[in-house]
DNA sequence: GTCTATAGACTGATAGAC
DNA sequence: GTCTATCAGTCTATAGAC
């Protein structure tokens, strides 16, 4: 029954313009984004989607929900686990979240954008989903801070920052990356794959105590 | 001839539009900020908007042009100085933007904003402006990692790539941060104030070869 | 469920008075 | 230079046919 045209395509109406608003939504940002340019990215009709979604902001939120609960749900799992070792952690975190980012390269812009005009509204959703000051691995770093494993650290938030900046940060500033270093989609995955090692042994590094006298 | 409710506002309209133009594009982005609005900022009328710059897109690329050079030009002098050691490039250069990145903490979201939804136009700006690749501070990164005083280093981006997440990424989710840490403006600065120390020392320990054996 | 047609509000920009 | 009033186009959302 399926024409060849068709062979893609095989959604319901309703699952076709979710598609092509989050393709649109999270390359664009909400307000430059237009309801008939959802509409016709998911090849239905205009009336359509409000039939589903009743309206733009309906679906947005919609959209937006989904998108930090795939984020959200495998890093909760890695983060508050009391069998693994800090170390463990980093590298299944970074290790993890690049992998998705890989796959999602748009997504953290999108989500900081929307963080930016809306603060309220995602922070509270990533605080519920992640709520990482009650985690194990803010456990682990604190006691690691105190038994002085960890130098040059001021407060273990520091340590969060870092380890989300060098994670993100590529990909928030892929389209100057790709220009400056004159590289195309695939080899910016590739670069990101190679961090993938790299990161847990930056990470390590900024904080290890000197061994000079060893 | 002024009066009180002028005292700080003896601007021409010129330069009031302006000034309400970077305050909005730089919270909102182009899309959701309305000429309307502008005017309002401005306290001048939707008209005078249009007399003075023409159009919106107009008004903006201004806007945006003005904000990068501003970044740019004490980056190129520091980068572009054959004197200095890498060492001091990356104090001055650290130092340096985050002063800029606390008086302006909403640029670098707007300008990462931008360059996902125009790459060209501001990768090509910034291309032009900064030149990394054509440094004293590239060409020093890559003498270290030839001397083997860099470590953990495929490729000198990732040195470039790490020193901006570091020092850029804490302001981009700066909702986050202050949401997590329960934290206002004025904390915030101050913890920011406190990375201008530490930077340098963690991008140092990054790549420092082990001190084992000595 | 899916479409066409259109209502109703908003947007960027301009004409023209002062 | 600065304003009021308004045009022409676009936007979201809905009414109503099938």
């Amino acid at each position: 029954m399926n024409s060849k045209a068709e062979l893609e395509k095989d959604l319901t109406a309703e699952a076709k313009i979710k598609a092509a608003a989050l393709k649109l939504f999270t390359q664009k940002g909400f307000d430059a984004v237009k309801t008939r340019e959802i509409a016709a990215e998911a090849g239905i009709n205009l009336a359509l989607l409000n039939y589903y979604f009743r309206s733009k902001e309906n679906l947005f939120e919609l959209i937006m929900l989904e998108n930090m609960s795939m984020f959200a749900a495998g890093i909760s799992v890695i983060i508050h686990n009391s069998a693994t070792t800090l170390d463990a952690k980093i590298s299944a975190l970074t290790s993890h979240y690049i992998d998705i980012l890989i796959k999602n390269p748009n997504v953290p812009q999108f989500v900081l954008n929307e963080m930016q005009s809306h603060p309220e509204k995602i922070t509270d959703i990533i605080g519920q989903k992640i709520n990482i000051f009650q985690s194990d691995l803010m456990k682990q770093v604190q006691q690691e801070m105190q038994k002085g494993h960890l130098v040059n650290l001021s407060h273990p938030i520091q340590y969060f920052v870092n380890l989300l900046a060098l994670t993100i940060f590529p990909f928030v500033s892929r389209p100057l990356l790709m220009k400056l270093g004159d590289i195309n989609d695939e080899a910016f995955a590739q670069m990101m794959e190679g961090r993938k090692k790299m990161l847990p042994v930056w990470l390590k590094a900024m904080y290890a105590p000197k061994t000079k006298n060893e």
